[in-house]
RNA sequence: GCGAAAGUGGCGGAACUGGUAGACGCGCAGGACUUAGGAUCCUGUGGGGCAACCCGUCCGGGUUCGAGUCCCGGCUUUCGCACCA
């Protein structure tokens, strides 16, 4: 990167100095309060939500600054529209990441994390972006991790927060728990190291209550296709039975403890089912083994206890294992009685825990029954005539095929028979419908040091008491060791002057829970919290969530479809039952940007290909930079950052300068001109709200060529509208170029241009002309020029004309686009 | 394996509900102005052909007057989910 020679502002025939110009306005923002929102007053409240940053030592990246533009571009838009818009900032600076640089460092967080906000404060500004900082929040304010704490007493109390023992993911480097959407492949989505299974009290929120509802939404809320689809396939709904199979009859065994309760979604396979297959933690194993068998079932749970969630999930060790306890169950369709076993391959925490195994259409049981040699049954055909075709694999289709060897059953399909066989079973009281979802109760607490300690107070008398609303927040204490240990327990609890704390209920002597709240807990619900921040004995202020919520339009990364947004959406929903707010989805429009990558690679440290903002900005301007961002592809794709397409960008920003600048005031505009302008005002309108930046900026680059064309001076008429075009995209030169017009006030304050279709419409039109369905000229004709109009002016081109060697067999006439003459 | 999205010049990307493929920008080539240019301005730029023209949107079929766009089959890439019963 070369640095291009600084001009000063005198010399501005070539362009401007983006430095004087940009810190010029930033400093006029400040002092004036142009970019705070009346909160009380303001007419038509439009709330444009940014997913906050984690303030890391890094700094702001480009990922950030990419949405954070993207933001500020439909928030400066939609003010321009007479909207008054909030477009608040705060920062997520809770979590094992800041801790885990704190103690890399070997700085306290106490100390590390304003040092960071304010270089994040610093880069937010240079970037010019519209933010109100009246309401600027931080997740680590114990005026903000007070309500933190208040909306868990809110879930404590209504029974949705709840402690309990419980196989969880442990992470051994980061030494903590983590939720179910945290775990990638099995390993730790932060440190990537293997996550391993504990049984730990934990405490957890019942998500798993608002799973129908939290699906439901998704066909009404207004959000990136990508992220519902995401977001419907982690709440994982499936529809099926749940069927009893009786277990050791001939010993006359009619207990509970004598059924087996299996989950399945293919009823309609049952009389398929050679055998069932229970999780190897299933309570069941033990009184179902058989003395002959306890030997090799014990060791096998044993094995399977020992090993961890990675191996045990992975797909490239999945060779089907197995052990037969030796029971025996009976088949509720064919009262045939068929063996008991345990595999890996089942696991306890979905559906029951148990399967009837149906190796014929079911790819997994089809690979146990070859290895273990257990009897495979078609029940199943692609049609009646294959009944008895051998299966070489699983035929698992569950739409096209036809049932065979199922009794009365035989010929129907699949779907009809789903429904027929599980209200036959239900009559015969062996099984009812059942609907289960994947989706996990959410895993909130963390054996860390840097988050919310949770408002629980444990006391030998009265037991677990909840933090009394007048107590909090329940402060985070300043310690100096906070590092986690391996034995489970938080570093809080290595703090007896802070945990030893009176029972609220009795007054004796108790302890406080060590445990800290997980950082998605501080995220989902930090946009109720910015129009409030300045009450304190209030999470949000009824009259202003009114208001401002719920959001009129979030945008962020894809990467937070199933964490954040999934949170969010729950708390919002809880929050809303409760009566606290009175709608139940916190953001009316969600758009997920893409990702920017660098010369077609991803950016990464380790590749040293990290593109810094603040460079950048340094040698082009924030204008140029921000505009850049948007110019690389479409906004909801990403795009590739190549350093040397910045200059088209800075280039254009350059032209604009020098056409307003030298413009004509005396005079008429140009008719041809203006109606480039109106095109150019419907197109970057119509863009802007579709997110299509790209294609805007493209379109405002031709206008500029065409104000540049030849050798005349624009007219004022024709650049004014222009500077208000490009004010969301380059607002500083915006605002410049709005003074030395002369104007006086804001260029944000100044409204959108009006569109004037009469001045946009063309006197003559271009209309292709094919023959045959081959483009063979075009024709300049008036927009409303007939289908025959249109064919004798065609034919009147000798260019045309030749191709035509007979007469028209048809003639297709599209008004305006084309003409195809069919000979 | 399942699900979603996407394959267009040297490159990033345009093309609304099927209607002039390649807008806009980068790069490149030539020119102007210059002591100079990695500044600025002008011109050209999908491939082939002297030309008339021909060929071109991952590959192969199809529907249509007309297909980058729709349908069928295949290939490739990216991103989710992944022994979920």
């Amino acid at each position: 990167m070369t640095l291009t020679t600084s001009r000063s502002v005198a010399d501005e025939s070539a362009g401007y100095d983006p430095a004087a110009v940009e810190e010029k306005w930033q400093a006029r923002w400040e002092a004036q309060r142009t970019n705070r929102a009346d909160l009380d007053g303001g007419p038509r409240p439009h709330f444009v939500l940014m997913m906050f940053p984690y303030p890391s030592a890094e700094g702001l990246h480009i990922g950030n600054l990419f949405a954070f533009t993207g933001n500020d571009i439909y928030g400066r838009f939609q003010r321009l529209r007479g909207h008054t818009v909030f477009e608040p900032i705060g920062f997520d600076a809770f979590g094992i990441h800041s801790e885990n640089y704190a103690l890399k460092v070997n700085v306290h967080p106490l100390e590390l994390i304003p040092r960071n906000i304010e270089n994040f404060r610093r880069q937010l500004r240079r970037a010019g972006l519209m933010l109100d900082w009246d309401h600027e929040l931080s997740t680590t304010d114990p005026r903000y991790y007070k309500w933190t704490q208040w909306i868990f007493l809110q879930l404590l109390d209504r029974g949705l927060a709840y402690k309990q023992r419980a196989a969880v993911n442990w992470c051994p480097f980061d030494k903590t728990v983590l939720a179910n959407e945290q775990v990638i492949n099995g390993a730790c989505e932060r440190c990537g190291t293997a996550v391993e299974q504990r049984f730990l009290e934990q405490w957890f929120f019942r998500i798993t209550d608002y799973a129908p509802r939290l699906l439901e939404n998704l066909d009404w809320i207004d959000w990136s296709d990508s992220t519902k689809t995401a977001q419907r396939n982690w709440i994982g709904k499936s529809e099926g039975a749940e069927i009893i199979f009786r277990v050791n009859e001939d010993r006359g065994s009619r207990t509970e403890e004598g059924a087996i309760r299996v989950f399945t979604t293919r009823a309609d396979t049952i009389f398929g089912a050679t055998y069932l297959v229970l999780a190897p933690e299933h309570p069941l194993v033990r009184p179902l083994t058989t003395e002959a068998r306890r030997a090799e079932v014990d060791a096998y749970v044993e094995r399977t206890a020992r090993q961890d969630l990675t191996t045990r999930k992975s797909v490239q060790a999945r060779q089907k294992t197995g052990v037969f306890t030796g029971s025996f169950a009976k088949n509720p369709a064919t009262g045939e009685a068929i063996p008991i076993w345990i595999a890996d391959y089942v696991l306890m925490e979905y559906g029951t825990g148990a399967i009837m195994a149906v190796p014929g259409h079911d790819e997994r049981d089809f690979e146990f029954a070859t290895t273990y040699g257990l009897p495979i049954l078609r029940v199943v055909a692609e049609d009646i005539s294959r009944a008895e075709v051998p299966l070489e694999a699983a035929y698992a289709d569950d739409e096209g095929g036809v049932l065979v060897h199922s009794a009365q059953f035989d010929g129907l399909t699949v779907p009809e028979a789903k429904r027929r066989i599980i209200a036959w079973l239900e009559a015969a009281g062996s099984a009812k419908p059942v609907v289960h979802y994947r989706l996990h109760d959410w895993c909130i607490s963390r054996q860390r040091y840097w988050g919310p300690p949770i408002p629980i107070i444990y006391c030998d008398e009265c037991g677990m008491q909840a933090v009394p609303e007048k107590d909090l927040p329940v402060i985070l204490p300043n310690v100096r060791d906070f590092r986690p240990d391996d034995t489970g327990i938080s570093p809080l609890a290595r703090h007896e002057e802070w945990y030893r704390v009176p029972c609220p209920e009795c007054g004796k002597m108790g302890r406080r829970e060590t445990d800290v709240s997980d950082t998605f807990l501080d995220s989902a619900w930090y946009f109720l919290r910015y129009p409030s921040t300045e009450f304190d004995d209030r999470p949000f202020d009824p009259e202003r969530t009114r208001k401002w919520l719920p959001v009129a339009s979030y945008i962020g990364g894809n990467e937070h479809a199933v964490l954040h947004l999934l949170y969010s959406r729950f708390i919002t929903m809880v929050l809303h039952d409760l009566g606290h707010i009175d709608f139940e989805e916190p953001f009316k429009r969600f758009r997920a940007h893409g990702m920017i990558v660098r010369e077609g690679a991803k950016m990464s440290k380790s590749r040293g290909n990290v593109v810094v903002p603040d460079e950048y900005i340094r040698e082009w301007g924030a204008d140029a930079f921000r505009t850049y961002l948007m110019f690389l592809g479409p906004f909801e794709e990403g795009g590739d950052f190549r350093d040397q397409g910045i200059s088209g960008v800075k280039r254009f920003l350059d032209r604009l300068w020098v056409t307003v600048l030298e413009r004509r005031e005396d005079g008429e505009p140009d008719a041809n001109v203006m109606r480039k302008l109106h095109q150019t005002i419907r197109k970057v309108g119509d863009d802007i709200p579709r997110l299509s930046y790209n294609t805007a900026i493209a379109a405002m680059m031709a206008y500029v060529n065409v104000l540049r064309a030849g050798e005349r001076r624009a007219h004022r008429a024709e650049v004014e509208p222009l500077v208000q075009l490009v004010s969301p995209f380059a607002p500083h030169i915006a605002e410049e170029l709005w003074e030395r017009s002369g104007r006086t006030g804001s260029v944000f304050d100044a409204g959108w241009p009006a569109f004037d279709a009469s001045l946009a419409a063309e006197e003559l039109i271009t209309v292709a002309v094919q023959v045959n369905g081959k483009t063979r000229g075009t024709i300049q004709v008036t927009p409303n020029i007939s289908q025959d109009g249109a064919l004798a002016a065609a034919m009147a081109d000798p260019g045309i004309a030749k191709f035509v060697t007979g007469p028209p067999k048809r003639v297709i006439y599209v008004p305006g686009r084309l003409l195809n003459i069919v000979v």
